[in-house]
DNA sequence: CGTAATCTTGACCAACGTCAATGTTCGTGG
DNA sequence: CCACGAACATTGACGTTGGTCAAGATTACG
């Protein structure tokens, strides 16, 4: 399951299934070329496994082709929080291309498949495809819809309320990528995970998780999330899903 | 202190002194006459204002010229969250121009100068323009990385440090504007804002205020914020300030 | 089959929210 | 200049939420 496997899984950007989702930008024949020459390798990385480290400066990013990654941030204290759960067709490090030195880190939650983009080609796309990098600038900008809508749930709810958010998000984010049926999917996060995404203590979040339980909205286990009526649920927690727009995707 | 001010304050993008700071990305000359010809109006509102509202749809987005405004949630709990506050130089409502109808608020915090731009042009000089397209993306990502941190913020420090952490951010902030000197600034939001923006309740807030004035770390009062020793109350609450970029402005 | 990691729970304590009362500031009209 | 009221600031008392510690149960894996 290391750099050996990358052959075996390689796809060509021409072939991709995953950026033919409804969900993603459709390509110009030109940019679907210039994609492919930036992409440099197709590689598989074990569960647990490192992606991105704080403070590196790298000239590659990444588009994540399949599994699960999460970008977080460590205290000097040795606390950790999850800023959010990376999922298929989202961009890792772009950041750092643009920007320099990165401020998050990004580790795999399970065996994940990254294609690995270089930054200069990327940068040139971007100053070469005006329309590109708008459509880069809306996926950003709807991220940062996102990011105001966990910001907000943070602040503002209480621990049962906060792990049932994050469970409907996440399970809304899955569904529009055809990775859950209408009540189930995959969720491999561990109960320390889903404590450090929604700021509390492990404890606590076992309590929270307990009472969701309880109270027949959400279920996790066995590496798989069940809610019963995810309406339901997104209502009990004020949760409105975004409008669908078509992410661009690298 | 309504629209009639608007000659009296009005001034032309080619005079703008505020895009001439060392914070901002200098323009083009068919840049600065593409936003020019976008520009609008020049608007004046009162403290208090609402600016833009959540779910309006637009056609317009604005530039905050002078003064504060803080971008916000309202859950229909009656809590609110101020996701963040917004400084002279950067732009409100560009998401909903590109997104469609807004998921936030934004109202005045003190009066406050608004450039009007026309969202159609602004898309247009978006699109034709690739190198400030990607200008912008960086300016995105960069306030990504301010979000970021504000989360893990809300997540896992405790009162007295998010007080101290909003503080001191939005000192360093000013400073780079100018609006700052070395250990004071003003500061307009009133103990409910900054309760909102840290999310905790009013009274834990002044709490915090009166924990953080005895350890001789920050004083808010009479509208302005001391911070007798700006790195000590970093090194406190774990703030880092983000390298200097050279934002996109509008 | 054994060891380490993770999950789960109870008991207890600290942090934070709520309620309610008092003080302070500031604008307005007399 | 003063009187008044409204909005905001400040504080104490008390209840609730969430953190910490510690132990036992379960699972994953060599």
């Amino acid at each position: 399951m290391r750099r050996s496997d990358a052959h075996a899984t390689g796809v060509r950007c021409a072939d991709c299934m995953l950026r033919r989702k409804r969900l993603f930008r459709p390509f110009s024949p030109g940019e679907l070329a210039a994609v492919a020459a930036m992409k440099q390798q197709h590689l598989v990385v074990a569960a647990g496994t490192d992606i991105v480290r704080s403070g590196e400066r790298v000239r590659i990013c990444y588009t994540l082709f399949d599994g699960w990654a999460a970008r977080s941030h460590e205290l000097k204290s040795g606390a950790r929080q999850i800023l959010d759960v990376v999922l298929p067709g989202e961009a890792i490090a772009l950041d750092s291309v643009l920007l320099g030195a990165g401020t998050h880190s990004v580790h795999a939650l399970t065996t994940a498949a990254l294609c690995v983009l270089d930054g200069k080609q990327v940068v040139a796309l971007l100053e070469n495809s005006p329309t590109f990098a708008a459509d880069l600038l809306r996926t950003q900008l709807e991220n940062e819809r996102r990011a105001d809508a966990r910001l907000t749930m943070l602040g503002r709810l209480n621990g049962e309320e906060r792990v049932g958010y994050f469970l409907v998000e996440t399970f809304e984010r899955l569904r529009r990528r055809g990775m859950a049926d209408e009540t189930r999917c995959a969720f491999p996060l561990r109960r320390a995970d889903i404590a450090d995404a929604v700021g509390l203590s492990k404890v606590h979040a076992m309590r929270a998780l307990r009472a969701l339980r309880a109270h027949g909205l959400a279920d996790v286990s066995g590496g798989s999330l069940t809610i019963a009526n995810p309406a339901q649920l997104a209502a009990h927690v004020g949760f409105v899903p975004l409008p669908t727009t078509r992410r661009a995707i690298l």
